[in-house]
DNA sequence: TCGGATACTGAGCACTTTGCTCACTCTCGA
DNA sequence: TCGAGAGTGAGCAAAGTGCTCAGTATCCGA
């Protein structure tokens, strides 16, 4: 099996393990798996050098912070300011994440708060920024689906060969 | 310093340093905040127990696993089916996350898709569901502030004590 | 002002894990 | 048939873990 660079489903059963036991040795990974060590240590290896994993700061929880609220705001922005409009929404601590949707000119930009009047600030310092057209803020209520990973290790797991 | 549940600013300061390099042993994260080994390993404890760190999931790139498009996709329900929905959407592997926003009926889905035609095929997927009304599918063209929470955790070192 | 709880330290100790190397096998695919 | 990639098992020194214990400092409430 030649490697692709793609996650294959012994690295999906790994990832899986972790999962449940984010502090698991190698040692136990691999009689998890039912590998050598030598092979667990190897893939491991490979998947943080391709960047399968991203940040260990998104499993902070910004409510332990004392953020907990979270508010994902919509922003129209001007046309020719994005760049600009990015660097200063880069510049605020509760924004944790920013993504530019189809549309050109539409940010999603995920924020969190200490509480509601914080949240109150945090928008309109939003909108006070210079290229910002319009801005349309949600509060989440609650998460009825937590954030997770598994079906799809699962389908790779299963799966197995055929990616794409 | 009674703690109090909430993370201080020794814990961001370890946090931190996990962001920077997420395998560094006990040892070296107490030589970089200059404590003792015990004082750390202590902290870790109680950082994992009061449920600071999420799960190890939230670190898996669905780009490596072979899902590079990701999307959001705003969902109205009605009224009573909200329960319903929710658990139809948690059988969809695609769906990675699901936030219920103010408004009641409205949610926001995370989800991720092979290429265009899956993210076709899964955005009829959530509209076929029973419960819902109405769907708007946004494209994240690209991510303008990748997710981070250093900035938090940096005031929070700063800032010190007066939590709230 | 005393007592208890909490946090931190440094030391110690048995045990496990790591990181690394080496030689060898197997199985594709050219 | 050859070579690259992947896996195995063994081995070894060094490092790290998990745990306990005794002692100190500090804050808080009674």
């Amino acid at each position: 099996m030649r490697n692709t660079g793609e996650v294959d489903a012994v690295d999906a059963q790994l990832l899986l393990a972790l999962t449940e036991s984010p502090r698991a040795t190698v040692l136990a990974l691999a009689e998890r798996v039912g590998l050598s060590r030598n092979t667990v240590q190897a893939r491991l290896a490979r998947l943080e050098e391709r960047g399968a994993l991203s940040s260990f700061e998104r499993r902070i929880d910004p409510a332990a912070l004392g953020y907990p609220l979270t508010a994902f705001v919509t922003v129209q922005v001007t046309q020719r300011m994005l760049t600009e409009v990015a660097a200063a929404l880069d510049g605020v601590p509760e924004v944790l994440e920013v993504h530019g949707l189809s549309g050109q000119t539409d940010l999603l930009v995920h924020v969190v708060a200490r509480d509601a009047d914080d949240l109150y600030r945090i928008a309109g310092q939003l909108l006070a920024t210079e290229g910002v057209e319009r801005t349309t803020t949600a509060l989440v209520m609650r998460k009825l689906v937590e954030h997770r990973m598994a079906p799809l290790l699962e389908r790779a797991i299963r799966g197995g060969h055929d990616e794409g």
